[in-house]
DNA sequence: CTCGCACATGACAACGTTGTCCAGGCTCTA
DNA sequence: TAGAGCCTGGACAACGTTGTCATGTGCGAG
């Protein structure tokens, strides 16, 4: 038996092909192509006999080989730190839609803040030569992507500038965003301000530090090193940062919050304290409006992120796009109460 | 020039492929298939040589090749309803996260509560030969999926139960944890409570209307339909369904609501009140402890809803599995303030 | 020295689809 | 009635990979 066998033992069970379909209907190949894709040239009653031996036989297009011959997978990947992160829920969502509404499925993953995962998830999807990238940057050397970009791969960052390449990003001001919320603090009478914010060699975290220490320069105040907490994200060691602040010898009166985990858990501190504590947190949280006092926050439109990034990565398709740019969006202060507070002292 | 064009004009440009890196390395197409999947029966000297070539030309292995040869995507489909939903996203992460360990990417979509929409979409996966499918269902009639399940596709729904089909199903135990949740309330020492729920053609919200009847029969209370509200999740309605109950002829001194989003509407009509309500709800919302009074909820593990899923869809592919089965999870009250409030009146 | 064996390597078909091209049958017109 | 033109349908190659099998080479044992 030199034959070797007509179906290997797929996963996907012995579908049925075209060709089966072609067989069943009695007609050639290439008309139950078209008659799939709804492309002319077929008579009615042909079309009918082919379609009917599709719903016998339970045929589904297999866009595996599609994909293959045409060399469009009409899908995207989006990389990203945490699904479970309530700030990255709606920006995927805003991905899917112009996704969505280009034909394309969404493929995503978690980098987990992890350098190495991010680039082995990248490579995957590029493998899978999905169209186009959205990447939430977790390195900072995306010189990786420099074959892929290219090859054709359509890629735009977001939240975070791409390392070492020119690429199309999208991010927020959360340099004036920093500047605007610590600015605020000090327009209601502190002085000593305090910081907590994440690792500085995430951008976003870096420059809302700039900004923090922007607005104190702005004011002439000189900033003491025990007033900065940097990459502090975990609740516990947030926590003993904030104690530490409100204790230490030149004890703060204000707290300015670096993204919205590092605000939920000085928000608990916070409530702990016999001494009302002003704060202003970087992101706005869920129900921020209904504590007492409600949580002054400077917010970032994380769906306006996703959708802008989504639409570019579809222009660069497109080919209307030619050079790489960079888009900053604004942010937008909220007034709710915990930034309107008075120093204590 | 009757030759057809080597390569048409793909939107992933002119990418090198085996037959490219061969000819360079000077070896044959299939030295350097092995070399790329690390089979066995390579020289040294001839593998650094392939290596040297896949480098220089920055191949990348095209994945859709191999799928359409080997018959299995590695990769799983996860149908939800929104993405942006905070509830969605721990469960899509752990979902993810099975996915990963073994060794398959995420394909996911929402359906926007949306039965044309997550047909269209679980199609879609199909016809790309996902291995599985994780689908929180939103319509109630599911046969379509039958010649895909018959096909091998894997397949277990979450959150809710397949309509019409016989599948694996992980879901809370919705009956039980409303009954629970507002059993709490009458062991308070209310007797009108309201409930405020999803539409009841959605499972998880008539098995909750189920709860409270049966906790208030239990109780030997006779419910008014006063006090009922199904089939309102936007804010404005929740609020106006609230409002009237509050307000009724038989107004409520407690209330459950059907699910997080629901239940945060109500804690901001609630804090409006004159006179404390108590408070109920389905679903762990972010910061309830913060909040004065603390919300009392019913709690559902999002993340162990998806990791089941995900392993038991993984087993289904290991063949470890047979019969489809109902999984159901035990919810947990958490008592914080709002559910311990007695009756105002 | 030779036979056989292990091992490295490559030729070839196949996966299921789509693009190209050609054949046959029909209608329409001169 | 013959030729031109259109419409329908099918044969075939190609997409880039992997599985199967055959070939060639070198080496050790008898």
């Amino acid at each position: 038996m030199p034959e070797t066998a007509r179906r290997p033992e797929n996963r996907y069970g012995n579908r049925p092909t075209m060709k089966d379909v072609a067989a069943r209907a009695g007609v050639g190949l290439k008309t139950v192509s078209r008659v799939v894709n709804g492309e002319p040239g077929v008579t009615p009653d042909t079309e009918r006999r082919v379609q009917e031996a599709i719903d016998a036989l339970g045929f589904r297009r297999n866009d595996s080989a599609r994909v293959l011959r045409k060399g469009s997978t009409a899908s995207i990947g989006l990389v990203l730190e945490d699904l479970a992160d309530p700030f990255y829920g709606p920006l995927s969502r805003a991905v899917e839609e112009v996704a969505r509404a280009h034909g394309a499925l969404l493929i995503n993953g978690s980098s987990a803040e992890d350098p190495d995962r991010e680039q082995e998830l990248v490579l995957a999807l590029c493998a899978r030569r999905v169209d186009g990238l959205v990447v939430i940057p977790a390195g900072d050397d995306h010189r990786y992507l420099e074959p892929e970009i290219k090859a054709g791969v359509a890629t735009v960052f977001v939240d975070r500038p791409a390392g070492k390449i020119d690429a199309d990003v999208v991010l927020s001001d959360s340099y004036g965003g920093a500047r605007d919320g610590v600015t605020h603090l000090i327009s209601h009478g502190h002085r000593r301000i305090g910081f907590i914010g994440d690792m500085p060699r995430i951008h976003t975290a870096a420059e809302r530090l700039r900004g923090y220490r922007a607005a104190m320069e702005d004011a002439g105040i000189p900033v003491e090193d025990s007033w900065m907490s940097l990459g502090v994200t975990d609740p516990v060691r947030v926590r003993r940062a904030a104690e530490e602040m409100l204790t230490g010898p030149s004890p703060v009166t204000a707290i300015f919050t670096g993204n919205n985990r590092v605000t939920v858990t000085v928000v608990r501190v916070l409530a702990e304290q016999p001494r009302q504590i002003a704060l202003v947190g970087f992101d706005d949280i869920e129900l921020a409006d209904l504590l007492r006092p409600g949580v002054t926050v400077v917010a970032q439109d994380a769906a306006t992120l996703g959708r802008t990034a989504a639409e570019r990565l579809f222009r660069q398709l497109d080919g209307t796009l030619i050079a790489p740019e960079r888009i900053e969006l604004p942010t937008r202060l909220i007034t709710r109460g915990s930034g309107e507070l008075p120093p204590s002292d």
